[in-house]
DNA sequence: CTCAATGCATCGACAAACAATATATCGGCA
DNA sequence: TGCCGATATATTGTTTGTCGATGCATTGAG
């Protein structure tokens, strides 16, 4: 059983998944990594390289504001979903419902399929 | 109401569409087009230059084989599963699957959250 | 003191998606 | 006859996203 979600399939979703995560609260990068990863049961690893440009690109977009936590040691920049970034997030999920079942709709006949070809072995005659 | 899926979504996920569209049996790029097109009501739209080197990275990866039509007007390249093919279906099946359920899962507290904050108040940080 | 974990960030390499473009056939219509 | 849109495959250049590697600094445990 793989560990990972490829990285395939992450493409193009992952902001939708930051929006979310930052849904439940502001996060700063670090405790975003986590919570991912708990909330996926360690399958989606998020990257510094890819998380970090990531947030700023929310941030230019206006979906999210950061601000530096006020403290002698460690550095953390809070991140929180503006208003556009709740109505974004709202947006892109419903446009990721539809993906989905178009998706899972296209896959649906898979269990009836055969798992390998006529090879003069046990047929299953259902269809 | 978008009429098309963004192509964000699309990224990742378009080898799995394209292989269970093949899983329905032979089809030529154009009629692939039409397929994936008609199966999602009209929400995937597979562009030519989009379609056409993936089919030819699944077809270098032992994914497909090809087979032109044998005539002397209409070229028709037809492309057909592999068993290798097959195999990889089922797996990023379940790895989509996965995947979507972490999505879905993370998604699924938005119904409960409020359409629009009270106020922006500090980030307190909370746990 | 050393090392791993925490924390933010950027860089270059690589791959995927797309629009634009190219070529060619076919059927319908004026 | 000529034109045009649909059919059909393919490449090119551009843009964007992801990742590994790297860098720097702080903190706590051993």
């Amino acid at each position: 059983m793989p560990d990972a979600i490829e990285s395939e399939l992450l493409r193009g979703s992952l902001d939708l998944m930051v929006l979310g995560a930052l849904a439940q609260g502001p996060k700063y990068g670090y405790l975003l990594q986590k919570t991912l990863s708990d909330s996926s049961q360690q399958q989606v690893k998020l990257s510094a390289g890819t998380m970090y440009p990531l947030l700023h690109r929310l941030e230019d977009a206006g979906l999210i504001v950061s601000r530096w936590e006020d403290s002698t040691g460690r550095r953390r920049k809070w991140y929180e979903l503006t208003v556009a970034g709740r109505k974004k997030l709202v947006k892109q999920a419903e446009l990721w419902q539809r993906y989905a079942d178009c998706i899972t709709r296209l896959l649906s006949d898979l269990a009836l399929m055969p798992p390998s070809p006529p090879s003069s072995t046990a047929p299953s005659p259902q269809t």
